[in-house]
DNA sequence: GGTGAAAACTCGCACTT
DNA sequence: AAGTGCGAGTTTTCACC
């Protein structure tokens, strides 16, 4: 499972825009459409490239305020741990939670309209789950930087 | 710039495969392709739809570690910030930089293969920035969950 | 990896509600 | 203002070289 240049310049392209054909495809890297054809299904059926999606700009769509969430469980046996994970993927609020090393226990990214819809999810949802101990709250002044594309 | 229900299951579909085909979605939503076809146009006319792009899985192309780096700025005139986040945004091994509220100054999400490649992370381009006064690292043990796909 | 052709899809147009 | 059906031009997909 290994990737040459050709397969390199593919991912990055495809990370970039995945609506490019492979006819513009072909034209850039300089191989026949065919050929960029089965090195995309190739990479797509060894599970390198997972799957194919439309970002939308989540002001558009009045979702402008992201908080980062740090949170500590006041207990970390097998069944409160895997009960915890569940609960809080299935928060539609909760775009990305991590286990993490360090004070706290776990980091979440949460998108909400504004302050009053986190103050709304935080006390109705997020700490109306089991076990939570302590949580840590920081708020997103400004978005830096932003992407879904792994340099390869 | 209001959208309806229709809309709003469109960008769902479109969040979690953009591969879909008009026709595919014509079928979920009961209507006619070229209905279709004009309402994504508009989506992405309007900015709702900002792009569309393949994700891969970081695993598969060697880079599985996952680091989030608290930064403090020494100083915090308009010159070292603008210049700081022009940096930042400029290492490939940053994926996210978010200016936060709180102790520190901005958060980092950053991915490299191993402890090693963040080691040299750390030591050749992220603390070669100047003005850098404390960072904080903390490790991902384990992705709970990570989604692109925003709930409207 | 390339060629060529069939099948499927996109997208503008004319027309309807 | 938004939807439908049609059809030419592209794109995808695949058997074969």
């Amino acid at each position: 499972m290994q990737f040459d240049f050709i397969d390199k310049k593919l991912i990055t392209l495809l990370q970039q825009d995945s609506k490019k054909t492979n006819k513009e495809l072909s034209n850039t890297l300089n191989l026949s459409v065919t050929a960029v054809y089965e090195r995309i299904k190739k990479l797509e059926k060894q599970g390198i490239i997972d799957k194919y999606v439309a970002l939308i700009k989540k002001e558009k769509v009045n979702k402008s305020f992201v908080a980062f969430c740090h949170i500590k469980l006041t207990q970390h046996t097998q069944n409160y741990v895997v009960k915890f994970e569940k609960e809080v993927a299935n928060l539609e609020e909760v775009l990305e939670c991590y286990h993490i090393s360090g004070d706290y226990d776990y980091l979440l990214k949460v998108l909400v309209k504004d302050m009053a819809a986190f103050r709304e999810f935080m006390v109705n949802k997020l700490t109306s789950i089991n076990h939570i101990g302590s949580t840590h709250s920081m708020f997103m002044i400004n978005e830096v930087k932003h992407t879904t594309a792994i340099s390869v």
